[in-house]
This record gives structure tokens, sequence and C-alpha cells, in this order.
DNA sequence: TGACAATTGTACGGTATCGTACATTTTAGA
DNA sequence: TCTAAAATGTACGATACCGTACAATTGTCA
């Protein structure tokens, strides 16, 4: 019941935000009344604040998921990122309302303890593979973990949080099915080619448009295989 | 008269959006009434339309200005990185505005001709340079100018849009003016390390933190200048 | 079953908000 | 100055919207 009037909350303060979201239409979607709504959540804020903390532990559920076991932290970043693009983009809603708190400063994010922790987690959690690939030699030095961090989150949001306009701008070549794909694998070079130590860069990083590219034969040694 | 209710409007419409921003506010904060923002502009939705091409119009206004005039292609992608941060920056409202359209599917953008115009310039643009910067060996080939148009727009676009929920989550090393500073060059080194071909790449791209660098002496070789 | 808490339905009060009717003033040009 | 159009002030109608009063029902546990 709860649950209910939370999802439901959820994908309207998504899109219409804290003040143009109507508490008589998150009534009508759902299975229960208005009554109900202020009974569980008291006001119009509190619903909206248990609607954001609610969308940040499902964040957080999927957070400590990836298996980093027996990755060197090459391919250990790769899977961060891979993983980071997949979660934004199969949560747009969270993405809508982070979009929405920054439009007023993200007073309500601010005054959240759940978030300070589920980021703190994710810039930890670089910042460990990142060390261990400088320390391998991989990666170059100098970077701060939660600048690395700060990149990966920009590509990864903005891919979600911005589909619609650029789509509306340039086609849909970037954010169809099959162009994500490929774009994918492109935030990840992209973010691959920040960190690779110079000498190593050209062994690694190689994305170019499939367009442009002769298919490769043998398949086999494909250098941009097809993810998962 | 007209300019003042929309800049007044920009300035709600940014924060609040669409269905969140009241016209009586809007009256409120004007020199005029809010007889006289139906009277120039029909209701709100017209309101909103000119709110949202009177940003555009800014936008493009700034865009000729960019001197492109005897730089390689190299310097010129970094001058165009460096407008595309800077001009992010100073439009805040323009950011914002755009990030809540697309909470709801940027229906207002497509149906504007005056954005497409925008994107299409700035698109254009960026594959001229780096059409050249291939053609000269400095670039490697096989990238779409969209989407490198796309990496430069995500990172200049997030690092305004979520800049409140970052420092909430990061404190401010990014997001104070001195950070800025340091961020902008950062930045431009991802999209140049994007770009650049890998045998190049070691010897243009070589952004650090500077914290953690030793001060450079003599200055006049630092490889990293401080910009303009 | 009885007592008490948890839950829910119905109706409505008060204000906010969009938009307009109507009268009036100001401006521009002949 | 006369006239028509442009601009503006005041008041208000209609509805949307938040939140609550009050009664009623359902669940729980001894």
């Amino acid at each position: 019941m709860k649950a209910d009037i939370l999802q439901v909350a959820v994908s309207e303060f998504s899109v219409k935000g804290l003040s143009g979201t109507r508490i008589d239409e998150i009534a009508r979607r759902t299975a229960t009344s208005k009554r109900m709504i202020y009974y569980y959540f008291g006001d119009k804020l509190g619903l909206y604040r248990e609607a954001l903390e609610s969308e940040y532990r499902r964040a957080r559920e999927g957070e400590g998921e990836i298996d980093f076991s027996g990755l060197d932290p090459v391919d250990a970043l790769r899977r961060l990122v891979e993983f980071t693009f997949d979660f934004h983009r199969e949560h747009p809603d969270f993405v809508a309302m982070i979009a929405h708190e920054n439009t007023q400063d993200a007073v309500h994010l601010a005054q959240s303890e759940a978030i300070r922790k589920l980021n703190q987690g994710a810039v930890k959690q670089v910042g460990e593979i990142y060390a261990e690939g400088v320390r391998r030699g991989h990666f170059r030095p100098g970077l701060e973990p939660v600048r690395l961090h700060w990149t990966i989150s920009a590509l990864c949001f903005y891919n979600v949080s911005n589909r619609h306009s650029f789509s509306a701008g340039f086609g849909d070549t970037i954010h169809s099915e099959a162009g994500q794909e490929e774009h994918r694998r492109f935030v990840v070079d992209l973010v691959m080619r920040a960190v690779m130590s110079n000498s190593q860069s050209a062994e690694i990083s190689r994305f170019v448009s499939q367009e442009r590219e002769e298919p490769c034969s043998p398949a086999d040694k494909c250098p941009h295989p097809p993810l998962r």
C-alpha cells in the first residue's frame, strides 16, 4: 500500500517536480485514496522526501552487486563504467528526480543522510580500482578519485537525463537501442583513455564508430566484441 | 517590458518548471502586472515557450563569437571546449530549463525550430575542426562529430546541471571557484584524450591534479599554464 | 466477545491559481 | 486636436489544490 503510493509518487515527482506535482493526481492513480496519503506521509513534502529516499535505496541495492573478483584494475574499471552506464539507463526516474533537485539547489538531497553514504561508497570503489591500477603501472598517477567518479557520473547521467533534448536535436543515432550499445562502448572507452598511462593507451583504448569500420574478420579477433 | 517579464519568467521556470511556476508569482516580481503577461503572451504556455526560445536566442548569440583564426585543430578544439565549458557556467538558467524539459520528454523543445538550428551549428563546428585534425594526423579517425559534440556537451552540461547534488555529496572541491579553474583544464584534457591519435596523445594530454604535482620550475616551461 | 488501535471513506473549508470582463488610460499618427 | 490602436488597472468567476474534520470500518489480541 505504502509502496504503491511511493511508486506512483516517484513517477509523478520525477516528471513534474515537487511544486508541479498534484497530490490529487497521485491519489487518482493509486489504488488507495488521498486520505491515505496524508495518513501515511503527513503532507506533500513528507511524501516527496520519502519518494526521494526510496529511489536512493533502490539505487544502493544494486550497488554492491558488481563482482570484481579476479579482475585486474583495467577490466574492473571497465566493468564499473558499464555498470554505472546500465544503472542510469534502468532508473530514469531516479535520474529525473535528481535533475529536479538540482534546479532547486538540491536542498532536499542535501538534508538526507542516505545520499552521502551512497556517494561515498561509489567514490571509494573507483578509488580502490584506480589506486591498484596506478600501482601496477596501467593508470597514470595524479588523478583524484572524486574527479574520476565525476567523469563516469557525468557521462552516464547525461546519457539518460538529456536523451530527449539530444534526440530532438540530432535524431536517435545515439539513443536508439542499437545506438546505445555502441555508445556504451564509447563511454567506456572515454573513461579508459582518461586514466590509462600514455604509454599503454594505444593498446587498450580503441573505440571507433562501427559504421565507419570494416566488419571484423575473423570475428574472434574483433577488438570491440559485443558486451555481455 | 516584455523583456522584463521574460527575464523573470525564465528565472521562475528554470527553478520550478512549467507546471510548478505560478503566473501570479511572476507578476509579483515584475514591474508590470499579471494583466500584461496575458496581454503579451496569451497564456502560461505561451509565456513558457517564449521564455524557452529567448534563452536559446541568448545562447546562439554567443555562439558565433569564438575566434578560431590561426589556430590549428588541436588548439581550436581546446578553445571550443573551453568556450562550451564557460558558456554553460554562465547560463545556469538555460541549463536548468533544458533539464526541466527533459523530465517531460523535451516536448516543447522538440516543437521549436530555433533549437535544431542551434545544435546543428554546434555539430558542424566541431565536425570541421575534427576533420581537419584527422587530415593533419593529430586526431584519430573513425569518430562521428555528433558523438564528439555529445561528449563535450555531457561534460559541460553536467558540470552545471548537477553541481548542487555533487557538491552536497562530495564537498566543493570541484565546484568552488578555484576548483572550477582546475576542473576546466581537466575537462579539456578529457576531450583531447578522446580524440588524439594514440601516437600523439602522450605529448598533448597531460592533466594531473595540481595538488599532487610539484610546482613547475622554471614556470615558463609549465605544461599546463593558467588559461586566459 | 470486548476494547483499543489501525485504517479508511466522505465531505468540505480555505486558499491559490488560471484566465477574463470591462472600463480606462496612454500612445501614435493623420 | 481627433481618432484608432495599444496598453493597463481592477475586480472577479471558476476551478484546482492542499489539507482536515468527523464518522465509520477493520484488524488485533486478550
